[in-house]
This record gives structure tokens, sequence and C-alpha cells, in this order.
DNA sequence: GATCCGACAGTGC
DNA sequence: GCACTGTCGGATC
């Protein structure tokens, strides 16, 4: 498959000299990437320059000028045939101008020159195996306008190859901005209608010779007052004195040419008035990072996900105070007042959306204010209000445009609405974007208090896990959290804002609401972050994990939550999750509603938490190399083996990750000790395993534990075996399920890396594992998986508060245990645990076992009816912190002794 | 020595 | 193309 880059370039060369007839359709269809073997069979088919490629392209060669009516046939003709025999592009060529059709995003038609071939030619992208990405309506024109400037903006580096520096690129990317600027006034009437593209088209040579010239001049002559213009300023005279920074900074030029020249006439033909300034911005990135360029824009935050911060934290509060003040005139004027003072600070602002999606939102209402006033005047929310870090170069400079772009529409509206008028030139404040990296600098410097203002704090940061993150992060965190945050090398890179926000907020007052994974609320997170971020604060709202949702076209790419916080108060907190809400008295940081514990794990069972609970053990990990065939066999490989070499028996042993456990699924692994390697390595298929996974493991780049291991190569990394049998406990597993399937296996069984086991463990244990409210423990105080449970045995097994047991109590969980395997094997064999534990359609005496120990279990924890599983929640983790301050003030009253003996 | 996580990853309808 | 559900290995304590 072509890369869209390789598309282009390869279109610009077809237009460039364009074969005749059907050649012309074949020629696309190799520029694009289309099956070699496809186009030389449909050369030998095209009749009188026509052909048709089954199922994706009809084309049809005319005569000068007959594209358009020649399609037009194509689509009726399409239209009747039927619905499985429809080419999915149409295609008319008359030798200069094309005629296309899209069958299946069906919007408009295209036609265009061929000299707008490439700009055009994602329509055709499906015939290389690329399936277009298809914005909404809204989203055309960004999409679009996006496209046009990318491919100006590369054309420019290409005649700059030497421009590599720092210093080139900021360059570079204020030149951007400056001609996008151009562009946008041309079209909505900054500027008189398109001075701009007609300046540049009259004075400037065909081959961009003196482009450059001419637009720095340009430039100039807008950052010039009037009165301190020369006489003679010809070609540009019409073009207003702008300032406001845009012009300000004296910079290179970069050197143009008549491709240049001819692709910023192209961009100026385009529609710039349907930008949508909290769209666009997002999409501008993609132009200067070429890496992003196939998913251009897909991942900018929606407009909606933005209100889900925005509305909680500010908009609602200010919505209901308008309402509040109705007619009367001097709230709406304390109003007024108020949007004039409210700072919106976002430190990690990107191309500004948050921003200015906030300034479109306080436009609004302060609009609708005016209006209920019946007063005409200027706005008085200033961009100056609007303030954001961010540390790419040409982010920074969208972000400053985007926001001038949103008051310009915003100026409109209030003109349209209430017929005041602004001068929006010369521009007067900028937003306050400042280029920094957020972890380093000291946001009080950035977003100074100051009194009369408020503050609102807000944002999407980055996301990236403690495993995962670069260099520059890992310093990044280090910086922020050493000698402060005792294990925050195990924290996502997002709770960096979360900290210095905090701080942020304790010394000004000023509330904050982020997005970030939702792993920031969950498991190993909570008891390492959440003691700092609630000293002093408190979680005014919450947005439960919710799926991203975004343009890209699988969307299922990462689960967030939101959450606000702030100077404790005693009003009501608000908690969504999904489409409920809830008024509850507090939120906690696993984001459940009246409950703050936070639950620490820790690394032996038979404390004085989960007192008489054995130990639970990681599994065992093959470390080779995923999918390599080392260690692990499936069923058919183990019998292959077995038939030549019976011998072999002790060695190969059933292992149990997650998958085997739920689904069944049948594998098997070589397992030897090390007094018996040199008997394993007798038996020759298996010392060739072994051989293959030294060399996996010695190939390995980097990871110590790879190579630690490959001093021993015939191994796990861990050795956890039992001797008579194993509770196997999945390590991540469906959400979906009402109890966590558990079960117990034979001592042969090998418990892998994907889930935890007791080993010889009591098996009594497998029912607590199986009840309800073990699963609900899980849920609320392990980590997940985007949704799903995961396990862990530091942080739900070895933490839950099970009182002490009598030996009677234990057998009679036991009992019910083997209720639950009987039940399960009645069932029918050969039904996965994943199938029986579908609550749709869970065998009856499955389901009856499971209540039945879910009773037994809820006498052992109290003679209290619970009324929900909420109640249960709480119960549990009220049960959890009495033993934890027990411990404490045991532990304190021991350290006393010590100290006085 | 023992994990807990993934702006995820793979599968199957 | 979407719904469903868990791999794998290592950086970090």
């Amino acid at each position: 498959m072509l890369t869209p880059g390789e598309i282009y370039s390869n279109l610009d060369a077809l237009a460039a000299s364009p074969p005749e007839g059907g050649e012309f359709g074949l020629a696309l269809m190799e520029a694009v990437g289309a099956p070699r073997a496809t186009i030389t069979k449909l050369r030998e088919t095209a009749k009188d320059g026509a052909f048709t490629w089954a199922r994706m392209l009809r084309f049809e060669a005319t005569a000068p000028g007959g594209a358009e009516i020649a399609l037009a046939r194509i689509r009726e003709e399409s239209e009747t045939s039927p619905k499985s025999r429809r080419p999915r592009i149409l295609l008319a060529f008359d030798g200069e101008s094309i005629a296309a059709f899209d069958t299946k995003i069906a919007d408009e038609p295209l036609r265009v020159g061929l000299d707008m071939l490439s700009l055009e030619g994602d329509i055709f992208f499906p015939l290389g195996g690329h399936e277009r990405y298809v914005p909404a309506k809204e989203k055309l024109a960004d999409v679009r306008a996006t496209r046009f400037i990318s491919r100006f903006h590369d054309a420019v580096r290409d005649v700059n190859p030497t421009w590599s520096t720092e210093a080139d690129r900021h360059a570079l990317n204020i030149f951007m901005a400056r001609v996008l600027f151009c562009l946008f006034s041309d079209d909505v009437g900054i500027f008189e209608k398109d001075v701009f593209e007609k300046a540049v088209r009259q004075s400037t040579k065909v081959d961009g010779s003196d482009l450059a010239d001419f637009l720095e001049r340009a430039f100039q002559h807008m950052n010039t007052r009037p009165e301190d213009r020369p006489s003679e300023t010809k070609g540009w005279s019409k073009l207003q004195y702008v300032n406001g920074s845009l012009f300000e900074e004296a910079v290179p030029m970069p050197t143009l040419d008549g491709r240049c020249r001819k692709l910023l006439l192209d961009c100026a033909k385009l529609n710039w008035k349907l930008i949508n300034p909290d769209i666009f911005g997002s999409m501008l990135q993609a132009v200067v990072d070429v890496e992003k360029r196939g998913e251009l824009g897909m991942h900018y935050t929606s407009p909606a996900n933005i209100m889900k911060v925005l509305g909680p934290i500010l908009l609602d509060e200010l919505e209901a105070d308008l309402e509040r003040a109705g007619k009367n005139k001097v709230k709406l004027r304390d109003f007024l007042q108020r949007l004039s003072r409210i700072r919106i600070f976002d430190p990690a602002c990107g191309s500004g959306n948050f921003l200015i999606l906030a300034y479109k939102e306080m436009r609004s209402l302060e609009i609708k204010a005016l209006r209920q006033l019946a007063e005409a005047r200027m706005s008085g929310i200033q961009l100056e209000q609007f303030c954001g870090i961010e540390i790419d170069d040409f982010a920074c400079e969208a972000a400053r445009l985007g926001l001038w772009i949103a008051k310009y529409q915003c100026d409109q509206q209030l003109e349209l609405d209430l017929g005041q008028r602004t001068d929006f030139l010369p521009l007067q404040k900028a937003g306050v974007i400042k280029r920094g990296n957020a972890a380093a600098v000291d946001w009080l410097d950035i977003c100074t208090p100051q009194t009369g203002m408020e503050t609102v704090v807000v944002g999407n940061p980055q996301f990236k896990g403690s495993k995962t993150q670069s260099k520059l992060q890992r310093n990044d965190m280090k910086s922020v959290f050493a000698n402060r945050v005792k294990n925050a090398g195990d924290l996502d890179y997002v709770a960096i804002w979360f900290f210095k926000a905090a701080e942020y907020t304790r010394k000004t007052g000023a509330p904050f609401a982020l997005v970030s994974t939702n792993s920031i609320v969950q498991g190993a997170s909570v008891p390492i972050l959440w003691p700092h971020l609630l000293e002093g604060l408190e979680i005014k709202f919450a947005h439960r994990s919710f799926k991203w949702s975004n343009l890209a076209k699988s969307n299922a790419t990462v689960t967030c939550v939101i959450v606000g916080m702030g100077i404790p108060d005693n009003k009501s907190k608000r908690l969504f999750d999904g489409d409920i809400v809830r008024d509850v008295d507090l939120i906690g940081p696993y984001l459940a509603p009246n409950v703050k514990t936070i639950v620490t794990g820790r690394t032996r069972a038979k404390g004085p938490i989960a007192k008489c609970l054995e130990t639970m053990m990681f599994g065992n990990m093959a470390l080779d190399g995923r999918n390599e065939k080392c260690l692990r066999m499936s069923r058919k490989e183990r019998d292959e083996i077995l038939g030549e070499y019976p011998n072999a028996d002790k060695f190969l042993r059933p292992i149990f990750g997650s998958e085997e456990l739920m689904d069944g699924k049948d594998i098997w692994c070589i397992w030897v000790r090390a007094d018996q390697v040199d008997e394993a390595n007798a038996i020759e298929p298996l010392k060739n395993r072994f051989e293959d996974l030294l060399r996996v493991r010695t190939s390995h780049d980097a990871g110590d534990d790879m190579q630690k291991a490959s001093a021993t190569p015939w191994a796990f990394r861990e050795q956890n075996e039992a001797n008579s049998h194993t509770i196997i406990v999945p390590g991540a597993t469906s959400e979906d399920r009402y109890w966590l399937p558990v079960d117990v296996k034979e001592k042969e069984s090998i418990v892998s890396n994907l889930a935890f086991g007791i080993f010889d463990g009591e098996i009594w244990q497998a029912a607590i594992l199986s009840s309800r409210i073990h699963r609900l423990w899980l849920e609320t105080v392990g980590g997940k998986l985007e949704n799903r449970v995961r396990y862990s045995n530091t942080l739900v097994w070895n933490t839950f508060p099970l009182p002490p047991l009598s030996d009677r109590r234990k057998a009679e969980l036991e009992e019910h245990w083997w209720e639950i395997d009987l039940a399960r094997k009645e069932a029918g064999f050969g039904r996965s645990l994943a199938e029986l534990y579908n609550l749709k359609n869970i065998p009856r005496a499955l389901r009856l076992a499971h209540e039945e120990l879910d009773a037994t279990i809820e006498t052992i924890f109290g003679s209290r009816r619970y009324r929900s599983d909420a109640d249960r929640i709480e119960h549990m983790l009220q049960l959890y912190e009495r033993i934890v301050v027990e411990e404490a003030s045991a532990n304190g009253s021991k350290a006393k002794k010590k100290a006085t003996a």
C-alpha cells in the first residue's frame, strides 16, 4: 500500500503528463497503488477509453469539456444497476478536467482541472486500499483547508531543505500563521474581499521568484501604522494595518518558488469563511507534523468532550447565574462584569481548542445578557483572559490564530444580533499563549493571580503510561515528583498536571478540571497520587470512565475520566456516569460516591487485614518473544512430541492464563526444574525449543529480564508451582460478569503471568474469590484494563477485609465452592467459563449456587442486610479503614514502647 | 524479587 | 466495521 504522500506526488506527476483515453484511468489506478495485475487485466478489456473494475471503479474518457455530462450519465447507470454490482468510484476524464463521485460517501461530486488532481486526490484512495477518512459535514471545510495548507507547507519545505534548526522551524511556523491569517481575512471581510489573493496574483511573477520578497514587504506593511507608511506602497496598498503581535516578530522569510505560488493561490480559492476555529487548530498541527498527516485531525478533542470539562467547572454555573438574573439590570451588569474577569488557563493547551471553545461560550453568554439588557456595546471579554502553556511552537501559533478567528466570528455575531460593530483591525490583544514545558515552568509565572479576577484551570494533558514514557517524559516526572511523591515512577505522565494543578489551586483558589486516562483513579495510582491531591482539596465533580470519541476509524483507543477539584465547600458534588448524573455529598478518588477511603496494596496476605487468607502468587512468565513457539505449544504439538518421546510427559504441562481459564484454550508448556535440565535436553524436540528460546532471549534488544533469562533457556522467568492443586484467578477479565470466574486445577497445571495462583491453597478461598462481594471489591480497588476488571494479589487479595473465620465456616464455604464446581460440570463439559458466566445464559443451577454462597458470605460480614452493591462497598471500605486505623495505632504504641525501652 | 500497566491489541462475527 | 475481551514483557519499586 502506498503512503498518502507517495500517492499525492504520483498524482502530481500524472497531472503533469496525462496519458489519453482509457490509459489515463489505468495510470491513475497505478498512481494510487491499485494492484498491478488488475491494471494489466483491465488494459486488455478496456474499450473506447472506458473500463470497469468490478465493485471498485467505472472509468470513461470523453471529448474535451464532456467530463461532467459523462459522470452524470455514469451515475445514473450506476444507480439503476443492482447494488452489489455498483462500482465504488465513478470517474470521467475529458483530457483537461476530471469529474468523479464516491458512491459510498456520496458527497458532492468532484469536478476539478488536472492541476488540482493531487489536492483532491483522496477521493481515489479506496482504489489503493486506503479507506477514505470521512469527516462529518461540519468538518469538511476544515479538513479540506488543512489538506490544501499541508500541500503549500510541504512545497515551502521542499524549497528550503536546509531549514532544519529550531529557529528555522519557528520562522516557518510564523510564516504559515501569517499566511493563514491573510487567507482567512481575505474571505471573511477583515480585508477587502480577496485583496490578498489579488495582490499575490497580480504583483508576483508566475515562477514565484519574487513571491518571498513580496510577502515579506506585505507583512511589513501590515505591521506598519497607516501614518508611518511610505507613500509608494503599490501592490499591497489595500492591505490593512494588522498588528497584534502577529506580524511583529522579525523572522527570516523562506525561499519560495512557482509551485509554492500556485499552491498558495489554490489555497486562496477555498472558502475560509467556513473554518471552525476549535477544530481547525488541531488539524493545523497535522500540517507541520508529517507523521500525523494520515490521521488529519483525527485526534482532536471533540467539542462535546471539551464541554464535559467546561460545563461543570464553569459554564453551567454561569448559565444558572444568567437565568437567575432574568431582566434585572443590576444583576445582568454584575454578570457581564464577572464574564470580563474570568480567566481560563489551560496548561496543556495544544492548539487551544479548550480556550477557543470557552471563549466562544462566554461570548455567547455575554450576547444573551446584552440582549436581556437590550443594550448594544462591545464585548468586555478580552483575549488576554485566555491563557495557555504549550510546548509545540506551531501549536502556540495555531492557538493564538484560532483565538483571533474565534473573536472575529463572535464579533460578527454580536453585530448581527445587536447591531454592535467592532473594529477587528488593528488587532488589539492576543491570547496569552506561552511556549514552554508545563512540567518545568512555574504556572504562577504564566497565569499570575490578579486581584478581582477568577481563574479556572482546564485541559486535556498528554497521557503516557509509566512503562512507556520517553526519556524526556521520565525526566519531567522526576523533576516534578522527586522527594515529594513516593513511587511516582509508577504514575502516568498525566499525573504531572494533576499534581501541579492541585498546587496551583491551593495557592490561588482557582478550581481545576482535567481530562485523564482512567487509570489515574484506579488501582495502583490511587494510593500513590491521591493522598497528595486531596491535601486541602476535594473533588467537585467527575465523569466516570467513558470511551474517548474522536474521528479515528476504530474508535476504541482510550477510556477517560474527567476530574474537577477545588477548595472544599459544603455544596453537593456532581458525579457523571454515562448518562446518569447524581448529586452526592462527596466523591472519592475511585470516583465512587460518598467513599474517600484509599486502599494501599500489600505484599503479604495473613496480615491484619486479610487475616486468614493464604499467599496468592503472580504467575510464571514464558519470556519467549510473544508468538515464538518455545516453552509453549498447542495440544497437537504436545501430542506429537509425546508420540515420539513418551518420556517427555513429565515435562509437558497445561498452562493457564486468563484466556486458557476463560475460553478453555488448551495450551501446554515445557516445565523443567533446574535438576532436570540434562534429562530434558536429551529429548530432541525439547532441546530444539530450548535453543530457539536462547536465540529469542539473546537477540532481544533491550530488557534486563530477557538477557538475564538467557542463562536458563529452558525455564520460565518465575518458578512457581503447586504440590497438590492451584486456585487460579484470571489476571484481566470482562467487566460484564457478575461474579469473577476462578477455578481449581490439578497440581500439574502451570499458572502463566496472565493469571494469579494460590498454590495448594485451602479450597474455601475459591469460594471467597467467587463471591459477589469480592467481585465488587475487585471492581472498586483493583486496576482496570479500560473497563475490564484486573486482578492483583497486592491490591485486591491482600487487602480484602475478611473477618477471621472458624473452621466450621471454612468448611461451609468449601461446600459452596463444590456446589459451584458441580453446577459448572453439570452444565456440560466443553462449555467454557466465558460462556457459562455470560449473564444472559448462565445456567440456573450455577446462578443458584453463587447466590447461596453470597448469602453465606454476607452473614460473615455481619447481620446487616445490604440495600445495594454501593452499600456493600461502603461497608467493605469502612471495615478496611477501621482495621487500618487500629493497625496504625497499634504500630504507634509499639513504636512508643520501643522508644521508651 | 515481584509486579501492574498499556491515547492498547487482537479476534471473531 | 464494530463489539468484545485479554497478550506480553519490562521499568519500577
